[in-house]
DNA sequence: TCCACTACCTAGCGATACTATGTACCAGTA
DNA sequence: TACTGGTACATAGTATCGCTAGGTAGTGGA
């Protein structure tokens, strides 16, 4: 992975957690190659597992025990009332951070 | 300052120096200022010196001594030719994120 | 003399992603 | 049986980076 974004992916990688987990509850595995298959193909598995440690102890998600039929039980994880509340603040700030890079990417050239 | 936005910084306040170097050379109480004035009105001193102590030392930036009427001498920082190819790529590395994240909350919604 | 503004610097801390590695379950196959 | 590969979770140690909380120094005005 690139330096700046595993710098970038500080603080935005959990917003990207907590969006993909809106609606459709899921494991950590399925979490890990969904984001490859976004385009985060350098993801660490070990990163993923860490964060959803995290968000389970904030309390923004809930955790379910589901068998599996290919090998360990699954964790599935699913956004809870305080999980949405979490994620409306990450877009409000993503969206502040976003604008002003605009502004300053429009003002460069 | 918020939690969240103290991480979503992390790698994306390099970029916005020297996003803010581009053309025109500043010092570091300057671009302090500069932050505060576009939005980033919680940005610690302390951590803009210890950012362009760090870029500085990645040889992204030229630095020259003038003196100032008001105080210390100042020092201007500006963008090299090293610099602006570290921009090029944080604005890749933004784009793609960027995107991704739009994807993402269109997806929420 | 004291305060405010200008201007720079740094040690220690907390949060987060990465590296590297380990464990465990199951199915297919040689 | 033994081996391999895919599924699934976990964690100790490391590096980076922004923040906290100070400090140093020069100038001018109350």
């Amino acid at each position: 992975m690139g330096r700046q974004m595993t710098e970038m992916l500080k603080g935005t990688l959990e917003g990207i957690v907590l969006a993909l987990l809106t609606g459709k509850p899921a494991y950590g595995y399925e979490i890990t190659t969904l984001l490859r298959g976004q385009g985060f193909t350098e993801i660490a598995e070990g990163t993923v597992y860490a964060l959803l440690v995290r968000i389970e102890q904030k309390g923004l998600v809930d955790v379910e025990k589901r068998p599996s039929e290919k090998g360990p039980p699954r964790k599935v994880y699913s956004l809870n009332e305080q999980g949405e509340k979490e994620l409306d603040e990450f877009w409000n700030t993503w969206s502040f951070l976003s604008e002003r890079l605009e502004q300053l990417r429009k003002a460069g050239k």
